[in-house]
DNA sequence: CTGTTAGCGCATTCAG
DNA sequence: CTGAATGCGCTAACAG
């Protein structure tokens, strides 16, 4: 910069004030500057503009469990958040640990990054509590207990379970299981998990609905045996949603005791509109407009930290229901239960 | 760090010294040291390290291309490198600008990172020169042309399409197509797509198939357009091998063509490990261990960076063909031209 | 093994 | 509107 200075036949402050634009320089001055500038290649360090300035123009996203990425839909997520951060000149620093709050803070508190995203937010979540007792700036992919000044995006997922249900019932189901996330997860207070559980069975009967709640993680073997259980156990059982991918399992284990989709058995899923596009064959459910939302998860926190931002934004994406070809709900068929299909059953219970 | 160096009655590079662990430091200085720190809750502060070490510590990750949010694979590996660096306690910037080697060198020129990931790479790849001559340390998620002095680790893609054939040849096809990459970039020089190209026209032949090269992008709406058009003109082809998503294209064409896999055409595919899990049906495929190998490409950077690296390491990491139940490559099925599939070939070939 | 000191490259205050 | 001076928090010589 002393170079650019010196080349320039101007005060180092100015070349500064050039760069930032915190403070009008003459026309003819800036020329000068820019021209030694791009004549030199200097580039601006970003160490020592973070140091001296106190920012370090860069914000955090931590990804959710160790098994992360078994959940591809949370990868769209980045995707998202990336655009944004790059498109506003801000870094995007990527870590693990998300459940420990300490780890967290210390991100801000070492100076690396001047925001950050939660995501997979819990309701009553320890790493919410203490960002906000520590004064920095984060935004949430998803929704905690308490939603005062915090700006948040989330899928309006209590809407899209009672969108799928009103769907079902439209088909003439009467009874219809849910697939909830993992076990842990509910007991730790996933927030989508709480929601899509109350409105599922809430709604449920409103629509002459029996609801049966499963849960289950999205690994296809957890899937297949949850799903196995159900169907020996449930013969009344014509529909299922799945919060996420617990169809894949789901649907061998239909497959498995010959129940054909969606002849006899229909099958909704909340799943992010890319990888929908991916499946064959093509899955009835909710898109969830995941890159989106982490875009906009970005921009609200850079807006904050910008001051842009006037009073918290809360986004709640509405979820849409698409109806596909090949597995979509179909007209009821009440499960009739063959010979083969009892003995199917039979087996399954026995193991 | 000036007020610990005083409440612990040491000097302020001791501090320091015990932090970084540059210099040995006596047991009781380094126990007052860290009791200290520990009471006043300290926390270095990255940028000032940063500023006067000239590390940040800090690796970049470019993403490919600005729709690479459909290419599930990839970001596979984020989650890889994502683990590889938190493990050793280095910052991942993730960012966007991935064919434009002047952003690339930038990042590092500005010292917001003190290495890169280059992924997607091609034949002749002006970013992989262009950090080359700048001395800027890099490692490749795939491979180039001048592979001297490179550290790298990519897929067999050449094995992975050999063993496909030996298998589609044990089977008794005698006319196989590879779904290829998307035509841009083959024309781009994409490594992987030319090597699959190389592969597969070489060796087929020598395994009494012929070959037919199709190229397509992994959006299934190109890939069923490219798969009904060879259907319909190439009668003779019995199976398919393909480089990435295509098969859910594919397989729309078979379904609307009424050809069943695997009774009367074999698909195999190469995909993460983690996606391959997640279909229904189960899909017979070559697994690329993509976390494996987002993880070892951080690793090997890291290494390079702390000077734990000897020589450039190069990974080939082997493919495994894994036949699954639901699509693997049948007993050869000639494929039999019914009048029903006659008139769909021509209904496809008049569109 | 420990202490002293001079910067790292920039932002910003203050005096002109 | 411009320029000189100070310090951000830490590392790494250098000197004991």
């Amino acid at each position: 910069m002393a170079q650019i200075a010196e080349r320039a036949g101007v005060a180092l402050s100015t070349v500064s004030y050039v760069l930032s634009g915190k403070r009008s320089v003459s026309q003819q001055m800036r020329e000068r500057v820019l021209a030694a500038i791009e004549e030199l290649d200097y580039r601006p360090h970003g160490a020592a503009r973070a140091l001296a300035s106190g920012a370090s123009h860069t914000i955090a996203l931590f990804l959710p469990s160790p098994q992360w990425h078994l959940v591809p839909i949370q990868q769209t997520f980045i995707a998202g958040a990336t655009q944004a951060t790059s498109a506003s000149d801000y870094a995007l620093l990527l870590s693990t640990a998300a459940t420990d709050p300490e780890a967290i803070t210390q991100l801000v508190a070492q100076g690396r990054a001047d925001g950050v995203i939660l995501m997979e937010t819990l309701h009553d979540d320890p790493r919410v509590e203490r960002l906000r007792s520590a004064g920095y700036p984060f935004s949430l992919i998803g929704r905690t207990n308490d939603l005062t000044g915090i700006s948040f995006v989330d899928m309006d997922f209590g809407g899209a379970i009672e969108t799928s249900l009103a769907q079902l019932a439209r088909l003439g189901h009467t009874c219809v299981a849910l697939f909830n996330f993992a076990p842990e997860l509910l007991t730790a207070g996933y927030t989508a998990a709480l929601i899509a559980r109350d409105v599922f069975e809430t709604r449920a009967p409103e629509l002459g609905i029996r609801p049966i709640h499963v849960t289950s993680s999205q690994a296809p073997r957890d899937a297949f045996a949850a799903a196995s259980r159900l169907l020996s156990s449930e013969p009344e059982c014509t529909a299922a949603i799945t919060t996420g991918w617990q169809f894949t399992g789901l649907l061998g284990a239909l497959r498995a005791a010959d129940l054909r989709v969606p002849d006899e058995f229909s099958v909704v899923s909340v799943i992010a509109a890319e990888f929908a596009e991916m499946l064959t064959p093509a899955l009835t459910g909710v898109d969830w407009p995941a890159f989106e939302a982490g875009r906009l998860a970005a921009e609200m926190l850079i807006d904050k930290l910008t001051g842009k931002e006037t009073a918290p934004r809360q986004h709640l994406v509405a979820a849409e229901l698409v109806v596909r070809e090949s597995t979509g709900p179909a007209p009821r068929a009440k499960r009739s239960t063959t010979k083969r299909q009892r003995r199917r059953a039979a087996f399954l219970g026995a193991r």
